[in-house]
DNA sequence: ACTCCACAGGAAAATTGGGGTA
DNA sequence: TACCCCAATTTTCCTGTGGAGT
C-alpha cells in the first residue's frame, strides 16, 4: 500500500478545525465565568471614564480561565473603543527583572526599537517609558501573568517600579492586571506595593466536572461529526480535569489529543480508551518538554541524581549528588558550578516536579536534604540520553562512593537511623 | 548540657556580557 | 579602541540549625 494513501483518505471524525481545542484559543463564550467577566469589565471600563485607574488582581489555579478571560475581555473592550486601548502582556516567569519589564512595556507602547536589551541605566528606561506613556495618550493595560514570581525573585522591587510608573503617568490611564495562582500572594507583599496593587481582586474558582463538561461539549460538537464521539469520553476528560484541581486546560488538551489519536487510528468514534491513551501521552510530553528546556547544569544535576540512584536506590543526599555531579562534569569536560549553586538547582528541580526532597537531620551526621527521584526515572534517563547537550556523557558510567565525606557512618548505621525515624512517624 | 556534622539558605562580592561615550 | 555603566548570574562567605553522640 502506498503510504501516501493515508494522506487523502477522509477522516471519519472531524468536521471542523482541531486548533480550536488548544489552550491558547480564545472562545466566544466562557461558561461559568459570567461573574468574573462582569467584574472585570466594570473595573476596566471605569478607567475609560475619567476616574482613577484601578488595578486588578486575579486569583485562581492553572486552567481556571484567568488568562483566557482576560484576553477575551481586553479584546472585546478593544472592539468597543478602537485605538484607545493598548495592552501589554508579560509573563513574569520570563520577564522578572525591573529592567526587562520596563523595556517590554515601553516597547509594546511604541515599537520604535530604540531601547537596547541591556546597557541603559534603569532610570533612563524609566523616563523613556514615562514619555512614551504620555505620548501615546491611550489607555494602557499591563497584564502581568504569574505576578507572584516577581516577588519571589527580587522582593517585589520590579513590582514597585512598574506600579510607580503606572501611577505617575498623567495623560494616559494605566492599569495593571496581575494574575497569580498563589492565594497567599498579597501577604508576601510590602505594604506600599500592596495598597497600590490590591485594589480589586477577582477569584477564579476551580471548575468541577460538570462545569468542565459544559466547556468541552460545545467546543467538541463544533468540530466533531455527529455520533463520532462517545459521551463517556467527554465525561472522562472532564473528570480527569476536575481531579487536577479543576484544570480546564488539561481537559481541553486531553480532548484534543484523544481526537488526534482516534484520527490516527482511523477509527470512527472517539472513545474513553483514546482518552486514557491521551492521558499517558500528555504526561510523557510534559516530562519530555520539561527536561528538554532545563538549563545545562540542571540537566547534569538530574543526571547525577539518576546515576546515583541506580547505585544507591534510595537515600541520596545533597553532598553525594554534588560529588557525583562534579565527576560527571569532569567526564564531560564542563566546568562545574559551586555547591551553593547546585543546592539552588536542586530546589529548581523540585519545583519542576522531577525530584522530591525532605529535610532530615541525622544528628551527628548533619542536616541535609534527602532526595528522591519521581517515579518517571527511566523516562527521564531516556530523554536525557536523547539530549544533544548530554551527548558526550557515558550513560554506562558507574561511580559514586562519597557518603558523608570522610566521616562515614556505615550504610547500616544510616539505615538504622532512617528506619528508626520512619517508625516514629508512620505517615 | 554541650558539641559538632553537613548542609540550608541569606548577603555581599565577583564575574560575565551587553551597551554607551569619547 | 579604551573605558565606563548596567543587570544578571555565580561564587564566596557566612550564620543558623536538628538531633545523635558524648
Amino acid at each position: 500500500m502506498n503510504p501516501f494513501d493515508k494522506f487523502d483518505r477522509q477522516n471519519n471524525i472531524l468536521k471542523g478545525d482541531l486548533s480550536t481545542l488548544t489552550s491558547s484559543h480564545i472562545p466566544e463564550n466562557f461558561p461559568h465565568r459570567d461573574r468574573q467577566i462582569g467584574l472585570m469589565v466594570e473595573s476596566l471600563s471605569s478607567i475609560m471614564r475619567d476616574s482613577r485607574p484601578s488595578n486588578l488582581l486575579l486569583y485562581g489555579k492553572t486552567g481556571t480561565g484567568k488568562s483566557s478571560v482576560t484576553q477575551y475581555v481586553i479584546s472585546k473592550l478593544g472592539e468597543k473603543a478602537p485605538n484607545s486601548i493598548l495592552t501589554c502582556y508579560l509573563n513574569c516567569q520570563t520577564f522578572d527583572s525591573p529592567y526587562s519589564i520596563l523595556i517590554n512595556v515601553a516597547r509594546s507602547i511604541s515599537d520604535v526599537d530604540s531601547i537596547p536589551l541591556s546597557g541603559w541605566p534603569l532610570d533612563r528606561v524609566y523616563s523613556e517609558l514615562n514619555t512614551r506613556i504620555e505620548k501615546s495618550k491611550r489607555y494602557i493595560v499591563i497584564i502581568l501573568d504569574e505576578i507572584d514570581k516577581l516577588v519571589e525573585k527580587n522582593g517585589g522591587d520590579s513590582l514597585y517600579v512598574i506600579l510607580k510608573a503606572a501611577d505617575e503617568s498623567k495623560n494616559s490611564k494605566t492599569s495593571i492586571i496581575g494574575i497569580t495562582n498563589d492565594t497567599s500572594f498579597t501577604e508576601k507583599l510590602d505594604s506600599r506595593v500592596k495598597s497600590r496593587l490590591n485594589q480589586e481582586s477577582i477569584i477564579f474558582p476551580p471548575y468541577n466536572a460538570s462545569e468542565l463538561k459544559d466547556i468541552l461539549e460545545p467546543r467538541v460538537k463544533d468540530i466533531i461529526k455527529e455520533n463520532s464521539i462517545e459521551e463517556a469520553a467527554i465525561n472522562l476528560c472532564a473528570a480527569i480535569g476536575a481531579q487536577e484541581h479543576g484544570d480546564a486546560r488539561k481537559a481541553i488538551d486531553l480532548m484534543r489529543i484523544a481526537i488526534e489519536l482516534a484520527i490516527r487510528e482511523n477509527s470512527d468514534c472517539v472513545t474513553t480508551s483514546h482518552v486514557y491513551k491521551a492521558r499517558d501521552r500528555l504526561e510523557t510530553d510534559v516530562l519530555k518538554e520539561t527536561i528538554r528546556t532545563l538549563p545545562t547544569h540542571t540537566k547534569i544535576v538530574i543526571l547525577s541524581c539518576i546515576t546515583a540512584s541506580e547505585i544507591n536506590k534510595t537515600n541520596m543526599i545533597t553532598g553525594e549528588i554534588y560529588a557525583n555531579y562534579k565527576d560527571i562534569c569532569h567526564d564531560m569536560k564542563i566546568p562545574p558550578v559551586s555547591s551553593r549553586r547546585v543546592s539552588d538547582l536542586l530546589s529548581d528541580l523540585e519545583e519542576a516536579g522531577l525530584i522530591t526532597t525532605t529535610m532530615k537531620s541525622l544528628g551527628r551526621y548533619g542536616r541535609t536534604r534527602f532526595i528522591q527521584l519521581n517515579e518517571k526515572e527511566k523516562e527521564m534517563k531516556k530523554y536525557l540520553g536523547e539530549d544533544e547537550e548530554m551527548a558526550n556523557f557515558n550513560f554506562n558510567r558507574k561511580s559514586i562512593q562519597t557518603r558523608f565525606g570522610t566521616n562515614d557512618p556505615t550504610e547500616a548505621t544510616l539505615d538504622k537511623i532512617i528506619s528508626a525515624k520512619e517508625e516514629e512517624r508512620p505517615n
